[in-house]
DNA sequence: CGCACTCTTGACCGAGATCAACATTCGTGG
DNA sequence: CCACGAATGTTGATCTCGGTCAAGAGTGCG
């Protein structure tokens, strides 16, 4: 539960907005000396309820974190997941309550950061503004790549969709080699997100395994075919808007 | 296809802002001089085409638009509607190329905006750029609520819900009074944004109008019951950030 | 060692898809 | 103003994807 400035080279948050543009000296600094609380969070956790109306946003440091909702018949929708480097509710910025929730997958290292710092640095630094307001929007397309897969697609290829996402995405952060990955989500989370029952998804994913698209156990997935596995899902990666064209992984 | 600065009280950008925050005078003579290109279009035009990166954005003068993706098997899906007033593809300023299409319903009164124009205005007023950026996060909202609607509702809720957003949507702009309104959707547009086929929609309105929860005919929607209809849809306009607490005609 | 969580399998059922007609409305030009 | 063709809306029959229920098999953790 530090509350330090973490250092240059690994401040995910640097690295986030690096890779969209080049920063300029001071406006390095000002990310720096943002006063960050450093908190360890355990898997399976609530980050912040749906409802709330936090004081701070929060910046993913380390770990896979998921943001849902629950309807009224208590099903759980899994509306996104976010990795390493991102910042899930900066949304809570401009939006009084929160309409999500969010929780961690994994054992997560969490960033909190006060709203006031980071409007004060918005302020002054309007590229950064930017950045923040692209970041938003990234997640906003995939959030509606998530409704034609969800509201378009069957659930295999659903599925198939899916894995391609994370693979390319946890590629994008360097967190996947050789299209394999550590994917700390059960089936259920799986099917939460897929929109599909448990049971349905265990037997989609015995599918894509027995056509030996996929391999995945004790969290860990390797795409063993990524062209079949990508035509399968309807993949095309334009909607994650990496600087990387085509991350091809 | 005039491109005149419109009337001060009647420009629908100015309304939408000041419905989220009280402007200055620089702030409202900024706006009001902004060079907007007003163009009519007729119904079921494209607007903007998915892979494009234009170089202005829209404004929504009057009429009904969608956004729209379209898959692999040439599925559509509409992932949003965008009433009077809104400006759906603010997300061109940060991201290159469009992930969605849009395309008119009705008949459509667009008034068109340079990048530069609103990078300009933005540079200078960073209240504005806020409200923008809320423009967007509200944009995304609406979106994680109807991934939830299309992932874990059934036809007739998921139907229910949709007309209730309607319903709410266009009353805060003055667009429906007692629970009625004008939509300009076919039973077609409504299955490609509800993710079923079209012949279900058609079933699915039967039972709504059967249970005497609406009628809608020749575009024309009126709520016959709404405590039942936003029961049955579970419908809870939280998502949609609207000023007014709970607008709860 | 035992309990809890996750995964797997089978049987059955139902919401919604698909196909194929047919009815109705609307817009357009003669 | 009418007539025609193209959108739209409606209906029924059939099929299938995916849901639900229920039981059991691993697996891991305290």
């Amino acid at each position: 539960m530090a509350s330090v400035s973490i250092s240059a080279e690994r401040n995910p948050l640097l690295l986030k907005l690096e890779s969209v543009l080049s920063l300029s000296e001071e406006e390095r600094d000002a990310i720096l000396a943002l006063p960050i609380r450093e908190q360890d969070i355990g898997p399976r956790q609530d980050i912040v309820r749906e409802g709330e109306r936090p004081t701070r946003c929060f910046a993913i440091l380390d770990g896979v974190v998921c943001a849902f909702k629950t309807t009224g018949e208590a099903k759980r929708q899994i509306i996104a997941f976010h990795l390493t480097g991102d910042m899930p509710d900066l949304e809570s910025l401009h939006l009084r309550e929160l309409d999500i929730g969010f929780g961690t997958l994994s054992a997560c290292k969490l960033g909190f950061i006060e709203h006031e710092a980071v409007r004060h640095i918005c302020a002054r630094h309007p590229r950064i503004t930017g950045a923040l307001w692209r970041e938003t929007l990234v997640y906003a397309s995939i959030g509606r790549e998530w409704i034609t897969n969800v509201g378009r697609r069957q659930a295999l290829s659903r599925a198939a969709h899916l894995l391609c996402e994370f693979v390319v995405r946890l590629h994008a952060v360097g967190l996947a080699q050789d299209h394999s990955c550590e994917l700390p989500l059960t089936q259920e989370d799986l099917a939460d997100a897929l929109g599909v029952s448990m049971v349905h998804a265990n037997r989609v994913l015995q599918a894509l395994r027995k056509q030996e698209l996929i391999n995945f156990e004790n969290r860990s997935l390797t795409v063993l075919d990524w062209d079949r596995l990508t035509e399968l899902g309807d993949f095309d990666p334009g909607y994650l808007h990496l600087r990387s064209a085509r991350a091809e992984t």
